[in-house]
DNA sequence: ATAATTTCCAAAATTGTGTATAGTAGTCAT
DNA sequence: ATGACTACTATACACAATTTTGGAAATTAT
């Protein structure tokens, strides 16, 4: 983004202020009249500040600027979205198809990252139990589909859906649980389909 | 609020779709031409809509239509909140007080309801192992000064903030950890500050 | 039934508004 | 030092936009 000089600056933030208060944009002459200096001086400001793309502009259209980048000094907004959360899963349907789902949960940074894909899990069973996730937790997944070792990752296995800790052996890949009363599972055909990224529990 | 007929809510809606897409209210000029109806029809339509409150307008200024009730249907923005998060817990200040503070997280729906006080604390120490929670956790905790018996709670204990299962016997009150390893206390003189709404953890 | 409200039209009056003309002057990089 | 950019004044024009004037017909409430 190109660099704006201060009196552009000036002008932006005003732009912007105006409306904040008013729902609409002021005009040429509304802006002239505040800094009071000439109707061709913010034309000028104007021109150079949507040549540098931080407003656009409609020709001949009365309060048609529109701010593309508010330069104005305030909390940036925080990055939010809707994560798909996976219901019981029909066999042979895609993960993420309508079938599987059931619902989303709104998440926000800093537990969810602009850019990465997630689907929300709830917990079934007590695998997982001396790793802290019990039943009914759920489990915020981010979507890949690869893994490192030690890991807690959602791997699918025959239609099942499973978390499990993952480690790579020689000729296979355990899924290892986390309680004593469960045996590993090891395959050598898994699909990896993300890793815990998160763990939510509702009391 | 009063009743406006099906022409008033085509105009608003109109209006509203027209500031989404421009970031600028239309003018009466604009929407007559879109219902291609007269300026004069549209002007009334308007000063309906004015007088009954959804809209306002400023005399004599070009597109100063501002939308104060939006009409149309969408979907409910869902309830959202900045959890303030505590840190290390200053001796001898109120608890929610800016030496303690630590920054915030943002969290939604269904998580923590309108209404309600929460704030967020990293659990320290294994004491409640047993409970699925670890040492780094984020407890979001509700504020309130009274528990059940078995609820999860935060309660202050000589300047000291501490994560407990809540019991309340004959004479006393027990805190009790989820570890063996660990001790109940036994106090008189306790304060529940909250009861444990969420946990969340972050891999 | 009668009043009040709503909806609409055409045309004119009055302001508002974007844009243009014609300059002056300063800064900055090449 | 020369061009590119910035910043500004003052005035003018043409079209845009709000508002007014003076209606008429349909609907809704009392």
């Amino acid at each position: 983004m190109k660099e704006i000089t201060q009196v552009q600056k000036d002008v932006l933030n005003y732009i912007g202020d105006f409306i904040d208060e008013n729902a609409f944009p002021p005009t040429v002459r509304e802006i002239s009249e505040h800094f009071g200096k000439s109707i061709r001086a913010v034309q000028d400001n104007l021109l150079a500040l949507q040549k540098k793309g931080y407003i656009s502009l409609v020709q001949k259209k009365s309060r048609s600027i529109r701010i593309l980048v508010d330069d104005r000094e305030k909390e940036p907004k925080l990055f939010m979205d809707k994560v798909p959360m996976l219901g019981t899963i029909a066999a042979g349907k895609p993960l993420l198809s309508e079938e599987n789902l059931d619902g989303y949960v709104t998440l926000t940074e800093p537990f969810i990252r602009p850019g990465k894909s997630y689907f929300a899990l709830r917990v079934r069973g007590q695998s997982m139990i001396n790793a802290g996730i019990l039943e009914g937790d759920l489990a915020i997944v981010e979507q890949c589909s690869t893994a490192v070792d030690g890991q807690i990752v959602v791997a699918v296995l025959d239609d099942a859906i499973t978390l499990k800790r993952y480690f790579k052996e020689a000729n296979r890949v355990r899924l290892q649980p986390e309680n004593p009363a469960f045996n590993p599972i090891y395959c050598t055909d898994v699909r990896i389909v993300g890793t815990l990224a998160n763990l939510l529990r509702t009391y």
